[in-house]
RNA sequence: UGCCUGGUGGUGUAAUGGUAGCACAGCAGAUUCUGACUCUGCUUGUCUAGGUUCGAGUCCUAGCCGGGCAGCCA
């Protein structure tokens, strides 16, 4: 990849979108020392297709512009949030980024927490220095890290009268906050003395009150149209642990009060985030310069979020697939998480050049999944070996190869490549094909094995068949046909040409395997719309077949993109897929222009 | 009937006052030892109405339509 491309694929050109212009336009104007993004998770799900689209631009902004993007666990709310998910985000932005933007990923020696140290004379507050994230002793940065220098900050606040503590309930929070069109009406406790405001919220920490008694607000105007600034809860009480933080802590800061003052200590440049945070903006804004802070602040950009169809990107709505049982658990190969995506055997710089290739607008809009599907095979159709796998198997007798003789095949692993290399594969007196590419009745145009017709056995020979061997039910147990072994490659009938090529493997040759055929999870392209998703799920997103596969995909490994010739392209299921008992996922099958 | 934000072919996106382009999808054909890939051709678009301008998708005004916002969630 040159130096100059910036773009997921180095085929692509790098990519320009509305963010990257003022972000280029902040460098051409020198704002800033060094662009500093970040990707800002809650650690309370798994990270889906949607975030694979914030994590490349956010790291793809920071990688174009020698930049960093730092990974910040954004959690604020410990009720909500757990470990599990601290791991597996790390574990996703770590594989999704891996060898595009892993230099730009901004990590922290572990355990360390913001300092205070004057900056211009005034107080602040400074991070170490960012560690090499693939050190075993870095960590990402969480929010909770600064629950410290967050809760002096409040203080500030309310030394500079711009926040005090109110003892409205929850009810009477939402009652006074009054409607969109509607100004709300000012709390009671509002012009509580800075001294009395400063004792109570320092009795809140202590742990003196229960949850919900009392809360730290911002004192800025209960009439504005933006209902964001009609006196914003800053601190709320919880009684409870926090994964990250430990037990220290009973009062926890709410996201709009701990985003941007976490983006500012971070030194974040760019805060880039969804359109529905845009009337966040102006709380983002106001409380930064309401403290007056002495180094550049931090400005919020925002964007419309990944619309898939067919898919649903809601953490709610996953979870619930995973508790109704619908999938197997969030990293199913059918979830549009990126750990199912992962599994699926989508390969992650697909999935990079998927989430570039939409763009980036503050248009709401729904992708088809076709563009997904074509990125995919774009880019599997490049780097999967080629080999010969039948799914659902119907037996053919050679019947002019005796038993026991080996007719060798020479198979083409990629004609994709500059120089293709090939394997050899063993043409034997019975083999398998697919019981699609034999119709004893066959529509028009049916380019396939039928009675009395010819067919190419891909990389063997022309073959023709001569009878169908029914059972005593009337299934068919075997078609016996006559191998025309002058048709093979070097032979003097090799140019032969037959409408229909299919694929096959030796009946005697060949190793067994689960195949888990995956389709598309819903049947309706806005799942997200329903009133009732589970109403809309695919009751055949999942087909398991036992399939006959050539000897060489023993050896698969986890590493391995195949593409099993005609049917589609297969991974090895990292999960569950044992040695000697391998288990292959469908990643996604081949276009089909074929009318079924 | 508040505030914010947006509207370019079927879908997504580009054009930053100067030839409406690209990708995907669709259709037709060529090629093919994968009905894949590849190649060729075609269909289809600036929300509406005014205005500014030599010239408007782009600027202005009004309207229409869509999305978001009223958690002690993020």
């Amino acid at each position: 990849m040159s130096a100059e491309n910036t773009s997921p694929s180095p085929s692509a050109p790098a990519p320009s979108d509305f963010i990257r212009d003022i972000v280029a336009q902040h460098v051409a104007e020198q704002r800033y020392a060094k662009i500093v993004t970040r990707f800002p998770p809650e650690p309370n799900g798994y990270l889906h297709i949607g975030h694979a689209k914030s994590i490349c631009l956010n790291f793809g902004i920071a990688r174009e512009n020698n930049g960093r993007c730092n990974l910040r666990f954004d959690d604020t709310n410990p009720v909500k949030e757990d470990v599990e998910y601290v791991d597996s985000i790390t574990t996703d932005v770590k594989w999704l980024i891996d060898g595009w933007a892993d230099h730009c990923l901004g990590f922290k020696a572990k355990g360390t927490h913001p300092a205070a140290t004057p900056f211009n004379g005034k107080p602040d507050f400074y991070l170490p220095p960012v560690a090499d994230a693939k050190s075993p002793d870095a960590e990402a940065f969480f929010a909770s890290d600064y629950f410290e220098p967050l809760y002096l900050y409040a203080v500030e606040l309310i030394k500079r009268g711009k926040a005090y503590v109110c003892d409205l309930t929850p009810k009477e929070t939402d009652e006074y906050r009054g409607a969109p069109d509607k100004p709300g009406k000012e709390s009671p406790y509002r012009n509580r003395s800075i001294a009395e405001n400063l004792d109570l919220f320092q009795r809140m920490r202590a742990g003196e009150f229960p949850d919900g008694a009392r809360t730290l607000r911002a004192k800025i105007d209960m009439a504005s149209p933006n209902v964001w600034l009609r006196d914003p809860l800053l601190y709320r009480i919880r009684h409870v642990d926090h994964h990250h933080a430990g037990s220290g802590w009973c009062i926890y800061p709410l996201y709009d009060y701990a985003h941007c003052l976490s983006d500012y200590l971070e030194g974040i440049t760019h805060s880039i985030c969804t359109l529905e945070f845009d009337v966040h903006r102006a709380l983002y804004d106001w409380i930064l310069e309401a403290l007056d802070l002495p180094r550049p602040l931090p400005h919020q950009y925002e964007f419309a979020k990944l619309n898939l169809a067919y898919t649903l990107v809601s953490k709610r709505k996953l979870l619930k697939l995973v508790e109704e049982k619908i999938v197997t658990a969030w990293d199913d190969p059918r979830m549009p998480t990126i750990s199912g995506l992962r599994r699926r055997g989508i390969p992650a710089p697909a999935l990079r050049e998927f989430v570039t290739s939409v763009g980036v607008t503050k248009f709401d809009s729904l992708t088809e999944a076709a563009v997904f599907e074509n990125v995919v095979r774009n880019y599997l159709n490049g780097a999967a070996q080629r080999r010969l796998a039948v799914l659902k198997p119907v037996k053919i007798v050679l019947t002019n190869i005796p038993a026991g003789e080996e007719v060798a095949c020479e198979a083409v692993n990629n004609p994709q490549d500059e120089q293709p290399t090939t394997r050899r594969i063993a043409l034997t007196r019975e083999v398998f094909i697919e019981s699609d590419d034999f119709a004893e009745v066959p529509p028009p145009k049916y380019f396939r094995l039928k009675p009395g017709g010819e067919v190419r056995l891909k990389y063997a020979c022309i073959i023709k068949l001569d009878e169908i061997v029914k059972d005593a039910s009337g299934a068919i147990s075997e078609l016996r046909c006559t191998a025309d072994l002058t048709t093979r490659k070097g032979e003097p009938n090799a140019d032969k040409k037959v409408k229909g090529t299919i694929h096959w493997v030796s009946a005697t040759k060949c190793v067994e395997a689960e195949v888990r055929l995956y389709d598309r999870l819903f049947t309706v392209p806005e799942p997200a719309a329903e009133e009732d998703f589970l109403k809309v799920v695919n009751p055949k997103s999942l087909e398991v077949v036992t399939a006959k596969l050539e000897p060489s995909l023993a050896g698969a490994t986890l590493a391995d993109r195949f593409q099993f010739e005609r049917l589609g392209y297969f991974a090895l299921d990292p999960k569950e897929s044992q040695p000697g008992k391998p288990v292959f996922n469908r990643t996604i099958t081949l276009k089909d222009t074929w009318a079924k």
